[in-house]
DNA sequence: ATTGACGTTCCACTAGGCGGAACGGGGCGG
DNA sequence: CCGCCCCGTTCCGCCTAGTGGAACGTCAAT
């Protein structure tokens, strides 16, 4: 992943973001030239060259007093803009393509919004028989393999408070009602890195989930594969894995850092 | 001022950091190579290769489908290590919250960045019409309450810096643009203690914002009240009288000496 | 006073970046 | 369905601009 080096690169610019990245990781905001230099094994005058171009356009600010260097109001700015820009959705649909070009099933995208979570988007194979979730309806956080992705990483407490205020009312004959197994099976879910679900939600339908992860490492979303019960339970193993691969690289590129 | 060119410099570190901030100010996330070229003036060949080393470290992400490039994930590593490290925020935190509350209206606070601030922290209250701002988005010094707050207060040779280096645009149709107006308005906030706007930086919203000062003076920061125009108007005053109060304490445990 | 460590600048060398131009491919309109 | 156009990417020779070892100035501690 990381460290690719295909194609053409700038020495310059390589070691501009390895100083910047110093920073990012040391303990103390204050660095020295000399720590960096013997760090980064580059010398005191090229990163000092480079901390000064930086101050120059406010991504280091220097501490004239001790003439040590922190990060500037701008690195805070892209940051902030990463954030503004990161777009589950947008992010989430070449990855629901492939999901659902691959198993030849639904893909899905939900975002939790308080107790509940809702489809924002969805992927369909070309086939006669195929699933079809409604977008923008909202479904409890205890049925279902989406939902109970979601719930199963919340904090402890919030899945308490969930499990005493909200009443598990049930969508089906199958959806789990009683509080103990729901437990049981958030605990397999956190263990196995994904929820399946058969029938809970919907009658006739099967679904693995993974959660997604934001930068603060709480789940806002998931995703998932479903379809028709009886087809997807013969490759509902292959089907985790994608999923549990796809859940995690979109919570990598939505900034939480595993 | 910002834009400091003391000192020695590397141009393609210089570049690069201008690349990183066409990123930090674009609306949308996606900019492309020729996009990037034209507006900074540097040869596609060059952006080419900044964007391909930034990729491999992560500061970039390209979408594979599109070819068009985003901010990645360590740009969010360094903002938040900004933060980790920026104590104003701590401390002004239960700050706007107590001025949320007391007023209804939403709280936030911005720091400087060079001829720029930008908001780092809202609070905004429980209620259905309610302004919210964009976190991390960079507004000029001369147009909002916050903006004046702090541009007034720095050292007259930076405001004239300011008044003639930058031009005066406009955000609405009530920004002041003209040189000798703002100066005016300028000394009616450093008698007052606190400026006000309405309408200058978003159509249907007023403000009243407050300087913060840091340990040698300078206005860092700017804390801020802000709501729907024809509804903050009434109760200018007492928010006026509280953001100042605000303002002198965050300034206090931030170190400065009245 | 002396030392040492640090940030900063100097200077000649040459490695490395530069950019105009050419290439390849994907999307859009005809 | 094809051709056109634009975009991202790479090539290659010129030469500028970055490099780094060494020297300098400054400060703090000894």
């Amino acid at each position: 992943m990381a460290g690719d080096t295909s194609g053409q690169t700038i020495t310059a610019v390589e070691r501009t973001a390895l100083v910047m990245s110093a920073f990012a990781q040391a303990d103390s905001q204050h660095l020295g030239v000399t720590e960096i230099s013997n760090n980064l094994d580059i010398s005191k005058a090229v990163v000092h060259r480079i901390l000064n171009t930086l101050r120059s356009l406010d991504y280091i600010a220097v501490d004239p007093a001790t003439r040590r260097y922190m990060l500037g109001p701008a690195a805070l700015e892209l940051g902030l803009a990463f954030l503004r820009h990161v777009d589950v959705r947008d992010i989430a649909k070449p990855m629901l393509e492939e999901l659902s070009a691959k198993t030849q099933e639904t893909a899905t995208l939900s975002i939790r919004s308080g107790t509940h979570r809702l489809y924002i988007d969805q992927v369909t194979p070309s086939r006669e028989v195929k699933m079809t979730v409604l977008l923008g309806r909202s479904f409890p956080l205890h049925a279902g393999g989406s939902s109970k992705a979601i719930l199963a990483h919340l904090a402890p407490e919030d899945i308490e408070d969930y499990m005493s205020d909200v009443v598990l009312e049930p969508l089906t004959e199958l959806t789990i009602t009683d509080p103990d197994l729901l437990m049981k099976d958030l605990a397999r879910i956190r263990r196995l890195g994904y929820a399946s679900s058969v029938n809970e939600r919907q009658p006739g339908a099967a679904s693995v989930a993974a959660p997604v992860f934001d930068h603060s490492g709480w789940p806002v979303a998931a995703i998932s594969l479903c379809g028709p019960a009886e087809r997807f339970q013969d490759q509902a193993d292959e089907a985790a894995a994608l999923i549990v691969a796809a859940g995690r690289q979109l919570s990598e590129r939505m900034g939480y850092r595993g």
